[in-house]
DNA sequence: GTCTATAGGGGGATAGAC
DNA sequence: GTCTATCCCCCTATAGAC
Protein backbone atom coordinates (compact mmCIF):
# COMPACT_ATOMS: atom_id res chain seq x y z
CA UNK A 1 0.00 0.00 0.00
CA UNK A 2 1.17 3.44 -0.75
CA UNK A 3 2.57 5.60 1.38
CA UNK A 4 0.78 9.06 2.42
CA UNK A 5 2.53 12.04 0.97
CA UNK A 6 2.46 13.71 4.73
CA UNK A 7 4.78 10.62 5.40
CA UNK A 8 6.63 10.89 2.35
CA UNK A 9 7.44 14.06 3.00
CA UNK A 10 8.47 13.52 6.67
CA UNK A 11 10.62 10.42 5.60
CA UNK A 12 12.03 13.10 2.79
CA UNK A 13 12.93 15.37 4.95
CA UNK A 14 13.92 12.86 8.11
CA UNK A 15 16.56 11.76 5.45
CA UNK A 16 18.27 14.98 4.45
CA UNK A 17 18.15 16.79 7.75
CA UNK A 18 20.47 14.03 8.69
CA UNK A 19 22.69 14.09 5.54
CA UNK A 20 23.04 17.57 4.92
CA UNK A 21 21.99 19.28 7.92
CA UNK A 22 18.64 21.52 8.77
CA UNK A 23 19.44 24.74 7.23
CA UNK A 24 21.23 22.92 4.62
CA UNK A 25 18.59 21.18 2.99
CA UNK A 26 15.83 23.05 0.92
CA UNK A 27 11.71 22.25 0.76
CA UNK A 28 13.15 21.88 -3.48
CA UNK A 29 15.17 19.04 -2.22
CA UNK A 30 12.46 17.54 0.25
CA UNK A 31 9.66 17.35 -2.36
CA UNK A 32 11.75 16.18 -4.61
CA UNK A 33 12.89 13.40 -2.66
CA UNK A 34 9.64 12.65 -1.78
CA UNK A 35 8.22 12.66 -5.10
CA UNK A 36 5.55 15.66 -3.97
CA UNK A 37 5.06 19.34 -5.00
CA UNK A 38 6.78 21.67 -4.05
CA UNK A 39 3.75 23.44 -2.97
CA UNK A 40 2.66 20.07 -0.20
CA UNK A 41 5.11 21.48 2.80
CA UNK A 42 3.42 24.56 3.04
CA UNK A 43 -0.74 22.87 2.42
CA UNK A 44 0.94 19.74 4.79
CA UNK A 45 2.91 21.48 7.57
CA UNK A 46 2.42 25.20 6.96
CA UNK A 47 6.03 25.96 6.98
CA UNK A 48 9.01 24.86 6.89
CA UNK A 49 9.74 25.47 10.65
CA UNK A 50 6.12 23.13 10.90
CA UNK A 51 7.75 20.67 8.98
CA UNK A 52 11.14 20.83 11.27
CA UNK A 53 9.36 20.06 14.58
CA UNK A 54 6.87 17.52 12.73
CA UNK A 55 10.26 15.79 12.07
CA UNK A 56 10.94 15.54 15.60
CA UNK A 57 7.80 15.17 17.22
CA UNK A 58 6.83 11.97 15.52
CA UNK A 59 10.20 10.23 16.88
CA UNK A 60 10.94 11.83 20.31
CA UNK A 61 7.95 11.37 22.19
CA UNK A 62 7.93 7.39 21.13
CA UNK A 63 11.55 7.19 22.40
CA UNK A 64 11.27 9.06 26.01
CA UNK A 65 7.93 7.50 26.84
CA UNK A 66 9.83 4.37 25.86
CA UNK A 67 12.76 5.71 27.89
CA UNK A 68 10.10 5.99 31.29
CA UNK A 69 8.23 2.92 30.63
CA UNK A 70 11.45 0.97 31.02
CA UNK A 71 12.69 3.24 33.95
CA UNK A 72 9.18 2.15 35.63
CA UNK A 73 9.50 -1.36 35.11
CA UNK A 74 13.23 -1.35 36.69
CA UNK A 75 11.70 0.81 39.60
CA UNK A 76 9.14 -2.31 40.01
CA UNK A 77 11.10 -5.09 39.49
CA UNK A 78 13.54 -3.74 42.60
CA UNK A 79 11.53 -2.15 45.10
CA UNK A 80 11.58 -1.07 47.69
CA UNK A 81 15.05 -0.52 46.38
CA UNK A 82 16.54 1.56 43.93
CA UNK A 83 17.17 -0.21 40.36
CA UNK A 84 20.71 -0.59 40.23
CA UNK A 85 22.50 1.77 38.74
CA UNK A 86 23.38 -0.25 34.89
CA UNK A 87 20.05 -0.62 34.78
CA UNK A 88 18.78 2.74 34.89
CA UNK A 89 21.74 3.49 32.55
CA UNK A 90 20.34 0.88 29.56
CA UNK A 91 16.92 2.33 29.67
CA UNK A 92 18.20 6.19 29.11
CA UNK A 93 20.33 5.04 26.17
CA UNK A 94 18.79 1.78 24.77
CA UNK A 95 16.16 3.45 22.89
CA UNK A 96 18.03 5.94 21.51
CA UNK A 97 20.74 3.52 20.43
CA UNK A 98 18.44 1.02 18.90
CA UNK A 99 16.94 3.44 16.60
CA UNK A 100 19.45 2.29 13.79
CA UNK A 101 17.74 -0.97 13.48
CA UNK A 102 14.25 -0.01 13.62
CA UNK A 103 13.64 1.45 9.63
CA UNK A 104 10.15 1.96 10.96
CA UNK A 105 10.86 4.38 13.52
CA UNK A 106 13.61 6.68 11.60
CA UNK A 107 16.47 4.36 11.79
CA UNK A 108 20.10 5.71 11.22
CA UNK A 109 18.42 8.94 9.62
CA UNK A 110 16.72 10.10 12.98
CA UNK A 111 19.29 8.74 14.76
CA UNK A 112 21.78 11.19 13.58
CA UNK A 113 19.86 14.17 13.66
CA UNK A 114 18.80 13.58 17.31
CA UNK A 115 22.41 13.51 17.80
CA UNK A 116 22.97 16.50 15.93
CA UNK A 117 20.01 17.94 17.35
CA UNK A 118 21.88 19.00 20.97
CA UNK A 119 24.94 21.09 18.90
CA UNK A 120 22.35 22.76 17.00
CA UNK A 121 22.24 26.39 17.02
CA UNK A 122 19.99 27.79 20.54
CA UNK A 123 16.63 28.47 18.34
CA UNK A 124 16.55 24.79 17.76
CA UNK A 125 17.28 23.55 21.34
CA UNK A 126 14.48 25.55 23.26
CA UNK A 127 11.65 23.58 21.50
CA UNK A 128 13.20 20.31 22.11
CA UNK A 129 13.90 20.67 25.75
CA UNK A 130 10.73 20.67 26.71
CA UNK A 131 10.40 17.35 25.43
CA UNK A 132 12.93 15.98 27.73
CA UNK A 133 11.39 17.54 30.47
CA UNK A 134 9.97 15.05 32.04
CA UNK A 135 12.96 12.21 31.36
CA UNK A 136 15.63 14.61 33.08
CA UNK A 137 13.60 14.90 36.20
CA UNK A 138 13.04 11.33 36.41
CA UNK A 139 15.69 10.13 35.36
CA UNK A 140 17.72 12.46 37.88
CA UNK A 141 15.65 11.08 40.43
CA UNK A 142 16.77 7.55 39.65
CA UNK A 143 20.28 8.61 39.97
CA UNK A 144 20.33 10.14 43.15
CA UNK A 145 18.54 7.35 44.39
CA UNK A 146 21.46 4.64 43.74
CA UNK A 147 24.14 7.26 43.72
CA UNK A 148 23.17 8.99 47.58
CA UNK A 149 26.68 10.01 47.96
CA UNK A 150 26.99 12.17 44.78
CA UNK A 151 25.46 15.94 45.10
CA UNK A 152 22.98 16.93 42.72
CA UNK A 153 26.03 19.48 40.72
CA UNK A 154 28.07 16.55 40.48
CA UNK A 155 25.49 13.88 39.18
CA UNK A 156 24.32 16.88 37.02
CA UNK A 157 27.74 17.09 35.44
CA UNK A 158 27.57 13.14 35.13
CA UNK A 159 24.47 12.83 33.56
CA UNK A 160 25.26 15.40 30.80
CA UNK A 161 28.87 13.69 30.10
CA UNK A 162 26.31 10.61 29.43
CA UNK A 163 24.25 12.51 27.21
CA UNK A 164 27.62 13.71 25.30
CA UNK A 165 28.93 10.26 24.76
CA UNK A 166 25.50 8.99 23.73
CA UNK A 167 25.13 11.90 21.08
CA UNK A 168 28.13 11.94 19.73
CA UNK A 169 27.78 8.29 18.86
CA UNK A 170 24.43 8.53 17.58
CA UNK A 171 25.97 11.42 15.67
CA UNK A 172 28.89 9.85 14.43
CA UNK A 173 26.92 8.00 11.80
CA UNK A 174 29.22 5.60 9.55
CA UNK A 175 32.10 8.41 9.74
CA UNK A 176 33.35 6.61 13.05
CA UNK A 177 34.23 3.38 10.87
CA UNK A 178 36.39 5.20 8.82
CA UNK A 179 38.25 6.81 11.37
CA UNK A 180 38.88 3.73 13.26
CA UNK A 181 40.65 2.29 10.27
CA UNK A 182 37.24 -0.34 10.74
CA UNK A 183 38.06 -1.24 14.74
CA UNK A 184 34.33 0.33 15.39
CA UNK A 185 31.57 -1.54 13.80
CA UNK A 186 27.97 0.01 14.78
CA UNK A 187 25.79 -2.31 13.09
CA UNK A 188 24.69 -4.07 16.49
CA UNK A 189 23.68 -1.45 18.71
CA UNK A 190 23.40 -3.75 21.19
CA UNK A 191 27.03 -4.61 21.65
CA UNK A 192 27.54 -0.16 21.26
CA UNK A 193 25.00 -0.30 24.23
CA UNK A 194 26.41 -2.64 26.27
CA UNK A 195 30.16 -1.13 26.17
CA UNK A 196 28.85 2.59 26.55
CA UNK A 197 26.68 1.15 29.95
CA UNK A 198 30.19 0.27 31.17
CA UNK A 199 31.79 3.12 30.64
CA UNK A 200 29.22 5.58 31.65
CA UNK A 201 28.15 3.33 34.86
CA UNK A 202 32.28 3.40 35.63
CA UNK A 203 32.23 7.14 35.26
CA UNK A 204 29.06 7.79 37.86
CA UNK A 205 31.08 5.65 40.05
CA UNK A 206 33.96 7.37 39.88
CA UNK A 207 35.34 9.24 43.08
CA UNK A 208 34.94 12.38 43.42
CA UNK A 209 37.55 14.34 41.92
CA UNK A 210 39.91 16.24 45.12
CA UNK A 211 39.02 20.26 44.76
CA UNK B 1 45.83 49.73 18.36
CA UNK B 2 43.27 48.81 15.62
CA UNK B 3 42.84 45.54 14.80
CA UNK B 4 43.38 44.33 11.45
CA UNK B 5 40.25 43.82 8.93
CA UNK B 6 41.55 40.59 8.64
CA UNK B 7 41.23 39.57 11.80
CA UNK B 8 38.06 41.66 12.50
CA UNK B 9 36.41 39.71 10.00
CA UNK B 10 37.98 35.85 11.53
CA UNK B 11 36.29 37.55 15.08
CA UNK B 12 33.06 38.11 13.79
CA UNK B 13 32.95 34.72 12.15
CA UNK B 14 33.60 32.86 14.73
CA UNK B 15 31.46 34.73 17.10
CA UNK B 16 28.29 34.44 14.90
CA UNK B 17 29.02 30.94 13.68
CA UNK B 18 29.34 29.90 17.57
CA UNK B 19 25.07 31.62 18.32
CA UNK B 20 23.80 30.67 15.08
CA UNK B 21 25.40 28.50 13.05
CA UNK B 22 27.33 28.29 9.89
CA UNK B 23 25.15 28.34 6.93
CA UNK B 24 22.89 30.28 9.12
CA UNK B 25 25.32 33.10 9.00
CA UNK B 26 25.77 35.19 6.08
CA UNK B 27 28.60 36.95 4.59
CA UNK B 28 26.15 40.76 5.59
CA UNK B 29 25.85 39.76 9.05
CA UNK B 30 29.57 38.98 9.09
CA UNK B 31 30.93 42.26 7.51
CA UNK B 32 28.61 44.46 9.33
CA UNK B 33 29.48 43.17 12.92
CA UNK B 34 33.25 43.51 12.13
CA UNK B 35 32.03 47.02 10.53
CA UNK B 36 34.19 45.72 7.01
CA UNK B 37 32.56 46.07 3.49
CA UNK B 38 30.48 42.91 2.01
CA UNK B 39 33.29 42.71 -0.34
CA UNK B 40 35.89 42.30 1.94
CA UNK B 41 35.68 38.87 2.47
CA UNK B 42 35.94 37.70 -1.05
CA UNK B 43 38.96 39.92 -1.08
CA UNK B 44 40.48 38.47 1.98
CA UNK B 45 39.21 35.02 1.65
CA UNK B 46 38.01 34.24 -1.59
CA UNK B 47 35.19 32.62 -1.26
CA UNK B 48 32.65 32.20 2.35
CA UNK B 49 34.29 28.88 2.33
CA UNK B 50 37.78 29.92 2.61
CA UNK B 51 36.58 32.30 5.71
CA UNK B 52 34.67 29.15 7.11
CA UNK B 53 38.09 27.46 6.89
CA UNK B 54 40.40 30.18 8.09
CA UNK B 55 38.28 30.18 11.18
CA UNK B 56 39.06 26.47 12.38
CA UNK B 57 42.29 26.46 10.89
CA UNK B 58 43.54 29.71 13.29
CA UNK B 59 42.73 28.42 16.11
CA UNK B 60 43.03 24.12 15.69
CA UNK B 61 46.62 24.53 15.39
CA UNK B 62 47.24 25.87 18.72
CA UNK B 63 44.93 23.33 20.32
CA UNK B 64 46.04 20.58 18.72
CA UNK B 65 49.64 21.55 19.12
CA UNK B 66 49.52 22.09 23.21
CA UNK B 67 47.82 18.53 23.41
CA UNK B 68 51.01 16.66 21.57
CA UNK B 69 53.15 18.96 23.42
CA UNK B 70 51.65 18.45 27.45
CA UNK B 71 51.42 14.37 26.05
CA UNK B 72 55.11 14.35 25.27
CA UNK B 73 56.33 16.58 28.57
CA UNK B 74 53.96 13.80 30.74
CA UNK B 75 55.84 10.94 28.52
CA UNK B 76 59.39 12.51 29.38
CA UNK B 77 58.39 12.79 33.06
CA UNK B 78 57.31 9.42 33.48
CA UNK B 79 59.83 7.43 31.19
CA UNK B 80 60.50 4.92 30.70
CA UNK B 81 56.91 4.17 31.92
CA UNK B 82 53.89 5.65 30.14
CA UNK B 83 52.21 8.28 31.82
CA UNK B 84 49.61 7.85 33.90
CA UNK B 85 45.96 7.60 32.65
CA UNK B 86 44.56 11.04 33.83
CA UNK B 87 47.38 13.10 32.43
CA UNK B 88 46.99 11.45 29.22
CA UNK B 89 43.62 12.29 29.84
CA UNK B 90 44.42 15.70 30.84
CA UNK B 91 46.64 16.51 28.48
CA UNK B 92 43.87 16.13 25.76
CA UNK B 93 41.12 17.63 27.41
CA UNK B 94 42.38 20.41 28.91
CA UNK B 95 43.62 22.71 26.00
CA UNK B 96 40.03 22.26 24.54
CA UNK B 97 37.88 23.32 27.87
CA UNK B 98 40.46 25.77 29.17
CA UNK B 99 39.67 27.88 25.56
CA UNK B 100 36.51 29.66 27.42
CA UNK B 101 39.24 31.56 29.52
CA UNK B 102 41.11 32.50 27.15
CA UNK B 103 39.34 35.46 25.23
CA UNK B 104 42.48 35.92 23.04
CA UNK B 105 42.51 32.93 21.77
CA UNK B 106 38.69 32.39 20.46
CA UNK B 107 37.39 32.29 23.97
CA UNK B 108 33.91 30.74 24.67
CA UNK B 109 32.90 31.58 20.80
CA UNK B 110 35.43 29.22 19.18
CA UNK B 111 34.96 26.69 21.72
CA UNK B 112 31.30 26.59 20.70
CA UNK B 113 32.19 26.05 17.45
CA UNK B 114 34.51 23.06 18.12
CA UNK B 115 31.68 21.18 20.14
CA UNK B 116 29.28 21.49 17.44
CA UNK B 117 31.87 21.19 14.58
CA UNK B 118 31.36 16.99 15.19
CA UNK B 119 28.17 17.29 14.52
CA UNK B 120 28.28 19.13 11.24
CA UNK B 121 27.50 17.95 8.13
CA UNK B 122 30.31 15.24 7.01
CA UNK B 123 30.64 18.17 4.20
CA UNK B 124 32.69 20.20 6.71
CA UNK B 125 33.94 16.99 8.70
CA UNK B 126 36.03 16.05 6.39
CA UNK B 127 38.60 18.84 6.13
CA UNK B 128 38.90 18.81 9.94
CA UNK B 129 39.56 15.04 10.44
CA UNK B 130 42.96 15.59 9.09
CA UNK B 131 43.95 18.49 11.43
CA UNK B 132 43.63 15.28 14.13
CA UNK B 133 44.94 12.57 12.76
CA UNK B 134 48.07 13.06 14.42
CA UNK B 135 46.52 14.02 17.37
CA UNK B 136 44.53 10.61 17.59
CA UNK B 137 47.33 8.42 16.63
CA UNK B 138 49.72 9.66 19.32
CA UNK B 139 46.91 9.87 22.15
CA UNK B 140 45.38 5.85 20.92
CA UNK B 141 49.23 5.00 21.01
CA UNK B 142 49.37 6.34 24.66
CA UNK B 143 46.18 5.01 26.02
CA UNK B 144 47.28 1.46 24.37
CA UNK B 145 50.34 1.87 26.15
CA UNK B 146 48.52 2.34 29.88
CA UNK B 147 45.57 0.15 29.13
CA UNK B 148 47.36 -2.88 27.59
CA UNK B 149 44.19 -5.03 28.42
CA UNK B 150 41.87 -3.37 26.42
CA UNK B 151 41.99 -4.14 22.75
CA UNK B 152 42.07 -1.67 19.92
CA UNK B 153 38.24 -1.69 19.65
CA UNK B 154 37.18 -1.48 22.89
CA UNK B 155 39.47 1.67 23.27
CA UNK B 156 38.69 3.11 20.27
CA UNK B 157 35.17 2.65 21.34
CA UNK B 158 36.13 4.98 24.84
CA UNK B 159 38.12 7.49 23.54
CA UNK B 160 35.15 8.13 21.27
CA UNK B 161 32.92 8.20 24.35
CA UNK B 162 35.38 10.72 25.54
CA UNK B 163 35.72 13.06 22.81
CA UNK B 164 31.63 13.32 23.01
CA UNK B 165 31.40 14.29 26.87
CA UNK B 166 34.48 16.84 25.88
CA UNK B 167 32.57 17.88 22.81
CA UNK B 168 28.64 18.06 24.33
CA UNK B 169 30.32 19.99 27.34
CA UNK B 170 32.29 22.68 25.14
CA UNK B 171 28.75 22.71 23.00
CA UNK B 172 26.63 23.38 25.36
CA UNK B 173 27.64 26.51 26.17
CA UNK B 174 25.59 28.66 29.12
CA UNK B 175 22.36 26.52 28.16
CA UNK B 176 24.06 24.00 30.37
CA UNK B 177 22.98 26.78 33.35
CA UNK B 178 19.83 27.06 32.59
CA UNK B 179 18.67 23.43 32.34
CA UNK B 180 20.80 21.90 35.16
CA UNK B 181 18.84 24.66 37.46
CA UNK B 182 22.24 26.66 38.84
CA UNK B 183 23.53 23.62 39.14
CA UNK B 184 26.21 23.80 37.08
CA UNK B 185 29.00 26.32 36.50
CA UNK B 186 31.14 26.46 33.93
CA UNK B 187 33.35 29.22 34.87
CA UNK B 188 35.75 27.87 36.28
CA UNK B 189 37.43 25.45 33.15
CA UNK B 190 39.53 23.52 35.97
CA UNK B 191 36.71 22.34 37.88
CA UNK B 192 35.04 21.09 34.60
CA UNK B 193 38.48 19.51 33.68
CA UNK B 194 38.86 17.72 36.72
CA UNK B 195 35.74 16.65 37.21
CA UNK B 196 35.67 15.34 33.09
CA UNK B 197 39.01 13.45 34.05
CA UNK B 198 37.65 11.42 36.54
CA UNK B 199 34.63 10.26 34.94
CA UNK B 200 36.49 9.47 32.03
CA UNK B 201 39.52 7.93 33.77
CA UNK B 202 37.01 5.12 35.53
CA UNK B 203 35.28 5.15 32.40
CA UNK B 204 38.90 3.97 30.87
CA UNK B 205 39.34 1.39 33.47
CA UNK B 206 35.69 0.11 33.22
CA UNK B 207 35.55 -4.05 33.34
CA UNK B 208 35.52 -4.96 30.15
CA UNK B 209 31.36 -5.59 29.60
CA UNK B 210 29.90 -9.33 29.13
CA UNK B 211 29.37 -10.40 25.80
C1' DG C 1 42.91 47.82 -0.02
C1' DT C 2 38.37 49.50 0.18
C1' DC C 3 34.12 50.78 -1.59
C1' DT C 4 29.44 50.79 -4.61
C1' DA C 5 26.60 48.54 -7.54
C1' DT C 6 24.89 44.72 -9.55
C1' DA C 7 24.77 40.28 -11.54
C1' DG C 8 22.83 35.81 -11.06
C1' DG C 9 20.94 32.20 -8.54
C1' DG C 10 18.20 29.94 -4.97
C1' DG C 11 15.37 30.26 -1.23
C1' DG C 12 10.39 30.19 1.18
C1' DA C 13 5.85 31.32 0.61
C1' DT C 14 1.38 31.99 -1.78
C1' DA C 15 -2.47 32.66 -5.26
C1' DG C 16 -5.43 30.42 -7.92
C1' DA C 17 -6.58 26.71 -11.41
C1' DC C 18 -7.81 21.95 -11.36
C1' DG D 1 -5.48 17.68 -1.96
C1' DT D 2 -2.52 18.63 -5.61
C1' DC D 3 -0.48 21.27 -9.15
C1' DT D 4 1.66 25.50 -11.83
C1' DA D 5 3.29 29.86 -11.85
C1' DT D 6 5.10 33.55 -9.67
C1' DC D 7 6.31 36.99 -6.09
C1' DC D 8 9.77 38.81 -3.43
C1' DC D 9 13.52 38.43 -0.55
C1' DC D 10 18.27 37.35 0.66
C1' DC D 11 22.24 35.14 -0.59
C1' DT D 12 27.21 34.80 -2.66
C1' DA D 13 30.29 36.52 -5.83
C1' DT D 14 32.31 39.85 -8.88
C1' DA D 15 33.23 43.97 -11.80
C1' DG D 16 34.98 48.24 -11.72
C1' DA D 17 35.49 53.05 -9.59
C1' DC D 18 38.24 55.24 -6.10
Amino acid sequence: MPIDTQDRLLNAAEKLFAEHGISETSLRAITTEAQANLAAVNYHFHSKEGLIKAVFARRLEPINQQRLDLLTVAEQQAAPNPPPLEEIITAFLGPALRLSIHPEHGGPHFMRLIGRLFSEPSEFKMVIHEQFEEVRRRFFAAFQAVLPNLGPEELFWRFHFMVGAMAHTAAAGEILEHISGGHCDQSDPEATLRRMTAFVAAGFKADLPAA
